[in-house]
Formats: structure tokens, sequence, C-alpha cells
DNA sequence: GCCGTTTTCGGCCCGACTGTTTTCAGTCG
């Protein structure tokens, strides 16, 4: 049998494909393709490879045909793809990688290629310097300089960054905005709306009586590098930090269908004008119009039908309100349709945390602290869960220290009317399985969290008996952070989630979803196939120090991007009913 | 290459900005 292909490899292949073909200049929509193909697999939770032994499992996933499963197959049988093979001698690879600076696409690349004898970076660097690429078609003195500093720009890019520095950054944005004379509403839009785990940049709406005032005002702000472009109604700049944020000014009376645009994603916003144009209408930023066959109705004073507000615009094309996290085109337009999106999970819901560090490993906060930051939080009960004693690096509690331990947090549980207290433990699941404490000492906890600390990268048949072996463990009620991977860091476990939900399901174990925006684990589409698959989540803090606890807002955006409401988190239950599901197993 | 409540063939969203164009192509989101 050929080596494993994980989902991410088989991504990064279909990628491959479309940077090629684009260079290449083949069918636009060949290219658009193999790119649905490629996020597609990116975010399944199901294993790929093993779905490809069982015919037409593959071509039933939406936007998977027969040519891609077939590509799929021969990859996990074989190791390679023949097609692939023949593509990558058509072109020098160093071309690929150009598609990455901005303001330079696949049209250029072939030009500098063909006519310019352009083959990497380094030659292209070399080129632009000697000024020989300006005999070709179509290159000015500008365009030219104008992609030599995007590439000095793109070696120090941020690249795409975490959640949890967008959002503080966009809210800083935003508040200085609304300071600007003239200015009516101001809201961050793209990605980030939608709460992804990674944002590629920043997008700001603005209604204003003074466009002009708003696009000098955001130019001007503190900490920029760079204007990219600054038109009328758009202005992209970069910080300092290499991070790219763009500004679009808009009427006020169409900041819903704005809004809506600008949220995206591009796939959602496609399906919706498609829909549109099913109906007889016409969607754009300006609003939804009548369609009389002419572009830019905003342009020619046509009305639209709606635009002041997204529900209104969702509403005259039959549809609920779908919130900003479902916009990915994953089913939820049909949904949409029937008016059956379910009540998501809300930041208000959460009444516990359940995973949290104290000076006795490597929190920073006393057994009191922690306890008065939960009550502050208004939670009804927080669980204390040092690391076990293989965490070293996080001073791991000994079996001698954690008896001890337990005793001080029962003594201030006892003194406590106002919130429960549990004496818990993040015990480590070693390599293969076992945990980190024996079984007469798990039997003192009120709450075990396992979670795997060690051991990410090993082999993902392995991992799955691993986590399997410690979600049967009798003792254990929480998974913590199933895959130990650090977003933009590493990879972590790539087990078959579909077997290891089924085992928690069986054993009654929660999922966590880890709210530190470095982790984000379980991840969005692995939430939604756990809550497809009857698994219950658990959404926590992992808090070690009082600050940890606003990270709260991380996990809800990610756990409603995963379709999860209030009923099948066990954070959001009453007291009463949390205590027992934990008691119970 | 993918897909189907008009379609298994013929479509596949829409506009802004820039630079090079004398009316538009390339890129981006």
């Amino acid at each position: 049998m050929a080596t494993m292909a994980t989902n991410s490899d088989l991504a990064h292949l279909f990628e491959e494909f479309t940077a090629i073909l684009e260079i290449l200049g083949a069918n636009k929509f060949k290219v658009l393709a193999f790119q649905k193909v490629a996020r597609t697999l990116d975010s399944l939770a199901d294993d790929a490879a093993e779905l490809a032994r069982t015919p037409g499992a593959l071509e039933a996933i939406d936007g998977i045909g027969a040519s891609s499963a077939a590509k799929i197959r021969e990859f996990v049988e074989r190791g390679n793809i023949a097609e692939l093979d023949e593509l990558r001698a058509k072109v020098p690879p160093g071309l690929l990688g150009l598609l990455g600076i901005s303001g330079l696409g696949p049209k250029t690349i072939k030009l500098f290629w063909e006519q310019g004898g352009v083959t990497d970076k380094a030659s292209l660097k070399t080129k632009l310097a000697t000024g020989e690429l300006l005999q070709l078609a179509g290159m000015g003195e500008k365009k030219l300089k104008g992609i030599e500093e995007s590439i000095a720009l793109s070696e120090q890019s941020a690249g795409r960054i975490r959640l949890g520095a967008a959002l503080p950054l966009a809210e800083r944005v935003v508040a200085m905005m609304l300071a600007v004379k003239g200015v009516r509403r101001v809201a961050y839009a793209g990605s980030l709306r939608r709460g992804k785990e990674t944002i590629g940049d920043v997008d700001i709406l603005c209604a204003s009586d003074d466009p002009a005032a708003a696009h000098a005002a955001f130019r001007d702000q503190p900490g920029v590098a760079k204007v990219l472009v600054s038109g009328d109604t758009k202005t992209s700049i970069v910080t300092n930090d290499g991070v790219q944020i763009d500004l679009r000014t808009l009427p006020d009376a169409s900041f819903g269908a704005a809004l809506m645009y600008f949220t995206g994603s591009k796939e959602h916003n496609v399906k919706l004008r498609e829909r549109a144009i099913a109906q007889g209408y016409r969607l754009n930023e300006y609003g939804l119009f009548p369609d009389d066959g002419d572009a830019a109705p905003q342009h020619r004073g046509v009305q639209p039908i709606v635009a002041g507000t997204e529900e209104d615009v969702f509403a005259k094309l039959g549809l609920a309100w779908v919130p900003p996290e479902l916009r990915e085109d994953r089913g939820e337009i049909l949904v949409a349709e029937k008016k059956a999106i379910p009540t998501l999970i809300e930041l208000s819901d959460l009444k516990a945390e359940l995973h949290a560090h104290t000076r006795a490993s490597d929190g920073s906060m006393t057994i009191e602290g922690l306890v008065d930051a939960a009550k502050g939080k208004g939670f009804h009960t927080i669980a204390v869960t040092d690391h076990s004693k293989s965490s070293v690096q996080a001073n791991g509690l000994s079996p001698e220290r954690l008896r001890a331990h337990v005793g001080a947090i029962h003594a201030i549980a006892a003194k406590r009317s106002d919130i429960i207290v549990l004496a818990g433990s993040e015990v480590d699941i070693l390599a293969d399985g076992r945990l980190d404490y024996d079984d007469e000492l798990l039997a003192l906890l009120d709450l075990v969290v396992a979670s795997p600390h060690n051991s990410l990268k090993q082999e993902g048949d392995v991992a799955t008996k691993r986590l399997i072996k410690a979600i049967e463990h009798p003792a254990v009620r929480i998974l913590g952070h199933p895959t130990g991977r650090i977003i933009n860091g590493r990879t972590g476990l790539e087990p078959d989630l579909r077997r290891v939900f089924a085992a928690a399901k069986a054993n009654n174990v929660a999922l966590e979803l880890n709210a530190n925006p470095l982790r984000l684990d379980l991840r969005d589409t692995h939430i939604k196939a756990a809550l497809d698959a009857g698994c219950l989540i658990s959404i926590n803090c992992d808090t070690h120090e009082r600050s940890n606890l606003d990270l709260a807002r991380y996990g809800i955006l990610t756990a409603r991007r995963g379709w999860l409401t209030a009923e099948q988190c066990i954070n959001c239950w009453d007291a009463k009913r949390l205590l027992a599901w934990l008691k119970r197993k």
C-alpha cells in the first residue's frame, strides 16, 4: 500500500493543480472547480483516503466529481497522479510561488515566463532590477515598480493572522473610524465577521456623509506602512505589522446589502446571486435590484428593491437570515430556505469553565483567584484541572501533590455557596492511550479532562487508537484539545475523527472546543461532524490567567461555525444537569 | 471540472481600482 495520504496532503495536490492550470491559462471554471475540491478536502472531517475505498463515497461530496474522485483514488493507491506529473513537467516549479505576490496574477506570470525568461522569484527580481521586462507588452514603469514593492511586502507580510489578533485590531480601527467627522456607521466584515480561525485581511465598512474624509483618516492613521490603493469607495493599507486592512465607504441606505456582500464568503455570495438571478433579480453590494438585463443598475438611477438591512435582503430572496458564521456554502442556504436555521450558541449561554489551571501547575492564579474570576463571569461552576505528572514542562502534579491539591480545592469548595468548585485534572493521554495517573488516583477527582500533549506527530491510525483508548477509560468525561494543533504552528494529530466521534458518542464523553485562539481545537468543521455524529461539546478557555476567560468569544465564534446550539454544549447546562452528567458514564 | 424544481449540455457573480490602454485587461475580493 502507498503511503498514507492525509486530507491536507490531498488538498495540497489540488492546489498545485490549480496553480499550474492558472499559469498555463486553462479554463477558469476548471481552475475554480479544482480550488473547490482543495477547500473541500481541507475541511473534510472524514478521511478521504478511507472514503476512496467505498465506491461512490467521494463523488457524493459536494464539489467532488468523477474526475477528481479518480485522481484521489489514483494517489491513494499509487502515490502519484499521472496528469499532475505531466503538468509539473510543463511549468518551472519556481513560478508557482509567484502567484502569492499581490498584484501579480497568472496572465502576467505567463508573459514574464514565456517572453521574459522568468522562472522563479530570484530571476524575476533580477530582471525587474535590470529593467528588461519593460519591453514586454502592457508593462510600464509603474506596474513593474508596483510588483517590486509587492515582492518586498510579501517578504515581510504577516500572512494569515489568527482570529485572536485580528479581532482586537479590527475593533480598534472601528472605534477610530467612528470618531471621524461625517461617519454614521462602521462595521468589520469579511472572514473576521464570519469568525474564521485565521484572517487574510481585515475588511472595514463605513457609511459616511463625507467619504473623502473617511478615506483620508484611514490612510493617515498611525501604524500604516503602505497605502496599496485608494479611490472614492475603497482604500487598502498595510500596517507596520504586515496586516492588510481594507476600508469601503458606501451609502448608508445600502449598508445591509454591503455588509452581506463584504461578509461573504465568496462561495456563499455566488450562491445568493445565482438565486437572485433565478428569481429575476440582480444582487450586488448596493442592493437587490430588478434584473433589466443591463449591468450596474446603481449607476443608472435604478432604485433597489431592498438594501438597508441584511434581514430584508435575505427575506426578499425567500430565506431566513443566515448568521455570518454559517455563510460558507456548506448547505446553509438550503436550511435558510426551509426557515430551519438553528438558534446558535452565544457567549451569554456559557455558565461553566471546565478546564483551568492554577499556580499548582503552570497557571498564574491561586485557587481562590480562579474561583473569583469564574464567579465574575457569572458562572455556576468552575473546575480546577491542573496538569498531570508527565507534563513536566508545565509543572505537572505528582500523585502526592495532586492528593494535597484536591484537598485544598475541596476545602475551598466547602466554603463557597455562590459557585460550585470541582477538583479535577487535565490528565495527559500518553502516546499509547494510557492515562498519566492510576485508576485509584483518578477516582478521587470530580472531573477528568484527558488531553494529548506530546507525541503529536504520531501516525494517524496510532492517534485514532490512542484517543479512543482514552475515551473508553471510565474516568474520562472530556477529551481536551483532541488534535493538539497550534494554528500557524503545528498540525497536531490527524486521527480518523469519524471513529473518534463514534467512540465519544458511545462512551458519553464530551469533546472539547478549546477557545484559546492559538488552538481552536476541535476546529469548526470538526465540531459540525461531531454534532452530526451525536456528540456533546465542551467549550473551555483552558484558563491559565485571569484574562484568559475573555478568550471564550473565539470559542463561541468557532462553535457557531460548527452549527453548535447551547443544548449540545455541556457548559451551557444548568448546574444540576451538568453535575448529574459528570457523575454518569 | 461540476452540476441540475427550466437544463445531462451549457452555463458557471459582480464591481472597484490601477495602469496601460485610445476603450480595456489584469487583478482582487
